[in-house]
DNA sequence: CGTTCAATTGACTCGGCTCAAGCAACGTGG
DNA sequence: CCACGTTGCTTGAGCCGAGTCAATTGAACG
């Protein structure tokens, strides 16, 4: 696949964001709104399968996922990948690399994916004078540590069926919050992808795959995986769901 | 053990806190000093075993660790816990809580804790009025994160002796940079605390220990774990070390 | 002086890994 | 338009890391 160099754009106004018409979403104030309309500097667009942050980079930029999926993962020298968790719309990417300096992480597109980019030197100006804002962001921080608790949970101390369900439940659940699903919900990964989410290897994470699937659960097609069974998924994992209602986005 | 009942006092004066005299720890401003003075309400102090915030308590207060060690976990239905992090001087806890509402993980302290209170309803306040504490909060929470990111990245691709040895070395030097060590670097740990982190039995715990002890990396007595070659540590487990080096603290 | 909790150790089993092939769907170049 | 090389999914065989069961020791506690 030629990937194409990214593309920087400024097209969407940010009182007419794709992600606001999501009841998911917060409202924001007028003044919070004009706020983040100058805090946009462009929009970026990448390739399924491009890098949009590289674990090292000093210079990070700030981002929030327009559209499309994504994933974060770390490394070992050998090679052997871990999936930390997967970013969708309205996430908050590049958080890390502007606060403490360097990106201790890398973020890849699973899709297509559009970003909005800000202007990393007016986030202390974010702090400043909007405080509301602020505050959403140190939510979002903490939303993403209870995510990575729990998937700390599922590794750390269920099976591998049980983590294969949560993990797909998971994705599920976020993908139908955010509208992300016309009819079929598909989920753009590979069992690779799955694989290096679950600490598995990926003929065990094959086996472990179309034992769900021979329950009805899911099935695998073209790269994607379709959800058939949500609940049922919930259900095998033994988990709960998000619980989160409304949360807030920059 | 006869578990007393916590203590609640008001002894330290900020002004006079003993994290500002170590140096990992960043200066307050006087300003942010007189605030975060009045932002706290008293002091708590819990005996080893206690449990400090339970999950799905709702009006959990917010704490900064004194003094002590402690951990964070989850568990599952049937009763399989998985330790997420451990609590030590400085640290935040309950922030998940007072942001969001509901506790999604429990806090058990591991020896003495002594903890400062705040005042959860002035936390706005905090936002509204003091911009670089907000940022603060926010750079805890990032780098919490961090760490749940290099842990998921251990339980999910490292070896067991590579886990053990992370952990242990993990822990050696986030003792380090406190200062709480005074000659022995004892960390109060059980091998059962061991196994829950790193997602393994604990009779298998007790071989990979063994394997690091045969080493002479460590060296295993009276429910503690004695260091003796951190950096033989981090070389087994292929870990470069936290990296940070000036953090602030509520 | 029994009881309890943590650490140990051995025996046996099993979940998950590695190795190895095979197959289907693509995209590319001749 | 076909022969490839590639990527992703599948499956079987055999092995090993890690789990379970079980029993022992030693220290701390009441």
């Amino acid at each position: 696949m030629a990937t194409r160099r990214p593309t920087y754009s400024f097209k969407t106004p940010c009182e007419r964001c794709p992600l606001r018409a999501i009841a998911t979403f917060r409202e924001f104030s007028s003044e919070e709104l004009e706020f983040v309309s100058k805090f946009k500097r462009c929009e970026l667009a990448v390739d399924a399968g491009a890098t949009i942050l590289v674990e090292g980079a000093h210079s990070a930029h700030l981002f929030t996922v327009l559209s499309g999926w994504g994933f974060r993962y770390k490394t070992l020298e050998d090679g052997r990948r871990q999936i930390l968790n997967y970013v969708m719309p309205g996430d908050l990417i590049g958080l890390q690399g502007t606060i403490m300096g360097e990106m201790q992480h890398s973020v890849e597109a699973l899709s297509p994916v559009s970003l909005c980019v800000f202007e990393r030197d007016k986030l202390m100006t974010l702090y400043n004078k909007h405080a509301s804002l602020a505050f959403d962001i140190t939510w979002i921080a903490a939303q993403e540590e209870r995510i990575l608790d729990e998937h700390l949970l599922s590794i750390g101390r269920r099976t591998a069926l049980e983590r294969a369900a949560y993990l797909i439940a998971f994705l599920f659940e976020r993908g139908k919050r955010l509208k992300l699903f016309n009819g079929e919900a598909s989920i753009p990964i590979t069992q690779q992808h799955v694989a290096d989410t679950l600490g598995l290897s990926i003929v065990h994470t094959n086996k472990t795959l179309k034992k769900l699937a021979n329950r009805n659960l899911i099935c695998w097609q073209e790269r994607t995986c379709e959800v058939i069974d949500g609940d049922g998924l919930m259900a095998a994992a033994g988990w709960e769901g998000l619980g989160e209602k409304v949360r807030p986005f920059i």
